[in-house]
DNA sequence: TATTGTTATACTCTATAACTATA
DNA sequence: TATAGTTATAGAGTATAACAATA
């Protein structure tokens, strides 16, 4: 265009700053942990798992947001590589009960491994206090999010 | 889990809330423009065609770090809401010159009064100085990473 | 009859590959 | 022969819908 009218101010929302970068970070955070057969979502799994206790796979299901027939595919993965163990209830025998293993753990504090290093990279050209108030910003925005809290 | 191993600090990470909030924020502002008849990336290649002059498809698909045939289509539908134009360059034939309409301006503007209705939405839960410093910070991170940028 | 999990299927988004036309 | 765009096809990710087991 440039034909004198104002240029977008599009890109300089929040919306779409958080939009570019969200998409950007899950980008490089997905590429890290395809070297654990792990995709952002089996992730969100695990951590849900690590939080409460044990769940059923519906419990997961509203957790994360998404629909549970794709929760069988995430347990099925996990459940394969060994991250989590998956027992029927044994008060109602519909119910599969989901909970986290040692290996599940040990998985999970690699994936932690692999964001600490993107977060220290993305955050190198921020000063300290810098890094600190975006921190701060994140977890206010994170939390009053949370309800349904996934990753993409 | 909650065996007494520590909880996983992973929610924590800026990696994992900035991709939980973007990917929050991109759901909602596509939700947004879909009344409009456009998709984030229709967004993005209309923001792209503001900055610069007009610009080739091949030169687009570079900066929305797409695909060519993405790029296509794309073109199609903006050329038929008549967001955008696509004339063939006369000096050589192969190019299909796109560029922004006053349509498509308009369009690009009501974008931007959707994305600042989240913004303020999204932001109330942050003083004036919170909410500054996350601009701040945002546009550090997002200059740097633009290369590549894009909405997801 | 209602609910949990599962399977089968379809839909959306995007990439890859083959093709056309210009150069 | 190489390049811009296009079309045809395929893959990833996720949802919807039908179904089986259990309550």
């Amino acid at each position: 265009m440039n034909d004198g009218s104002p240029p977008t101010g599009l890109p300089q929302t929040v919306t779409v700053q958080l939009g570019t970068l969200g998409a950007l970070v899950a980008d490089r955070f997905a590429k890290q942990i395809e070297a654990y057969g792990l995709k952002p979502k089996h992730v969100a799994l695990l951590i849900a798992l690590s939080h409460g206790v044990a769940a059923s796979q519906q419990e997961l299901a509203g957790k994360l947001a998404v629909v549970p027939s794709l929760v069988v595919a995430l347990a099925d993965r996990l459940e394969q590589c060994g991250a989590i163990t998956r027992v029927r209830d044994p008060t109602d025998r519909r119910r599969q009960v989901l909970a986290l293993t040692g290996e599940g753990a040990r998985l999970l504090a690699r994936c932690e491994t692999a964001a600490r290093a993107i977060d220290d990279e993305l955050l190198a050209a921020l000063s300290a206090p810098e890094r600190a108030a975006l921190r701060h910003a994140l977890r206010v925005l994170a939390e009053q999010a949370d309800p349904k809290t996934s990753l993409h």
